[in-house]
Order: structure tokens, then C-alpha cells, then sequence
DNA sequence: ATCTATTTAGTCAATTTGATAAATTTTTGC
DNA sequence: GCAAAAATTTATCAAATTGACTAAATAGAT
């Protein structure tokens, strides 16, 4: 069970990972060594998964980014995951429910790198049909 | 300008964004005020803009998520921005282009919130038509 | 080739960490 | 309501890490 506790400190890392357990403890009001008892249960039970960074500014500008809905052909869902997930572009994979099988995050370092691996995805041989969304901006993230 | 060391640098924060910079500097074979000052720099430029947490395990059983392709009306574009804002279980906006205009990323602790959530969206005034997706799994993060 | 600017190495005292033990508080089952 | 179990707090230690700094080395420009 996550105590109210534990949801604080989460969001508190959520905000800053690199926040040391001292300032933690502070801002939690617990002393030091609960908050670190609750991280390194919170990283065994695998509700911490990671640690890490949001990137931005001169990153973020040499980077561009789609969304792809995708439509499998049920007989090659296990392939085209696979294949998906060599292609290095792909940053996220997700199976759905709805109009489509799969969304795919794809980043790339320029329009034209993107367009490609959009290609190769779309001519996936398991792959039905293709729904793409070139990220324009980032409204926010929370 | 970001150089070879800088991308290394970052990948690594990528994968453990809490590990003490000594640790990284013996990965990168450099000296600790070597990679602290690139740390540095890269918080005061904007490449690095925070550093966060990736959940999983209890976390994320209790959490749904859908991915919801947006069609406004041109408009209202702004003032749905706004309201989209305003909804908490929406994690992220983006502006696309393509068949849709926006993307948003909504998570709520139940398919029951999710659903509410959805449906506000979908009736939303600048709101012409959305599509959802109800993640089942997340095949991979990187 | 030399001057400048950036990057890297090294050093210090102060803070933080991890590990542990013992006392106290809170939660839970019965 | 109370006893047992679990969680939290306080305290301690040596070891590791940090931030701030100075000096040395390297790279770039003219």
C-alpha cells in the first residue's frame, strides 16, 4: 500500500530526482532515515522504476517528434512489436485499445530522419495502416 | 554547442539521474569538477530542465492511461488549451499536425475516472471530435 | 606562435550517505 | 481494550560526496 507519505515524497522526486534525503526529510517533516527506508522500498516493490532527466532547450530544438497510431494485422502483432523495437527512433511502444493496435513515440534529430523511420514503419510488413502526428509543441507536461 | 562528452554525460543521467556525481564522472573517465561543471551547465542552459522519476510496479497498476487525438475547432483553439489545462488527469498537451491537432495524455487511478475524464473532453465547446486509446501496456520506455 | 578562452585536474572543509541499533509511536488483529 | 507487529524516530559512526576554489593543460583564433 502507497501511504499518503509515500505519495508526497513521490511527488517531491517527481519534481526533483536528485533532491538529496536530507533536504527530503526536510521537506517532508520525517526524519532522514524514514525517507530513506521508504525510497529503497519504494525502488525494491518497483514503484520507483528510475531515476531520470527532462530534457529541454538546445536538446529539445535539434529533436523533432510524432506520434504513430498503428493498425497490426493480428497474425504479426508479436513480430511487428519486435520489429518496432529495433528500430532506434522508437521511444515508446504502447498496446492499445480502440481504432488502433499501437502508438508509437518516435523522436528523431531532424524532419527528414523522422519522415524515414515514419516510412519504415508504415511498410512494416505486419503493419495495416498508420495514423502519424508530428509533435508541433509541447504544451505541458506534469 | 553539444559536445560528444555532453551526450554522454546525459545518457547516463538518463538511466540513474540520482547517481552521485563522482559515480558518473568513473563512468565518463573524467574528473569530478570536469563533469560537475558540465552538469551545471547544462542546468543553466536549459538542456537539463529537471530531473524525474519513471513509476511503475503498485504505482502503475493503479493507473490507466489513454492517449486522446483531438480535432478543435480553430477558433477556440486557445480556450481550449486552457481547459484542457485545467484538467488535472491530463498529463500532457501536445500541438500536432496531421488529421488531429492535439494530443493529450490523460491518467486517472480507474477506467471509471478515465472515462469521465474522456468524456469531458469529448464535450468540451472547442471540441470537434476526439479519438481514444486506452493504453493496455507499455512494451517499452527508453 | 602567442594570446585568450575553455576545459580539466586537484584540494579543502562542510555536508550527505548508508548502515546499524535502540527507543518510541502507530497500526492491526483478536 | 490490549498485546503483538510494524513503522517511525533518534542517534551514532566512518566513508563517500559535494560545492567552491585555484592552478594547470588544452584548444581555437588571428
Amino acid at each position: 500500500m502507497l501511504s499518503k507519505q509515500d505519495h508526497r515524497l513521490i511527488e517531491l522526486l517527481r519534481r526533483n530526482a536528485r533532491a538529496s534525503v536530507t533536504e527530503l526529510a526536510k521537506a517532508l517533516d520525517l526524519s532522514r532515515s524514514t525517507v530513506q527506508n521508504r525510497i529503497n522500498r519504494l525502488e525494491a516493490s518497483g514503484v520507483i522504476r528510475s531515476y531520470s532527466v527532462e530534457l529541454g532547450g538546445e536538446y529539445a530544438l535539434n529533436r523533432v517528434e510524432a506520434h504513430v497510431s498503428i493498425k497490426v494485422q493480428q497474425k504479426l502483432t508479436a513480430k511487428t512489436n519486435l520489429e518496432l523495437e529495433q528500430i532506434n527512433r522508437v521511444v515508446q511502444l504502447y498496446a492499445v485499445s480502440g481504432e488502433y493496435d499501437l502508438i508509437a513515440i518516435v523522436q528523431a534529430p531532424s524532419l527528414e530522419e523522422l519522415s524515414a523511420v515514419l516510412d519504415e514503419i508504415g511498410n512494416l510488413d505486419g503493419v495495416d495502416r498508420t495514423t502519424s502526428s508530428v509533435v508541433l509543441e509541447t504544451k505541458f507536461r506534469r
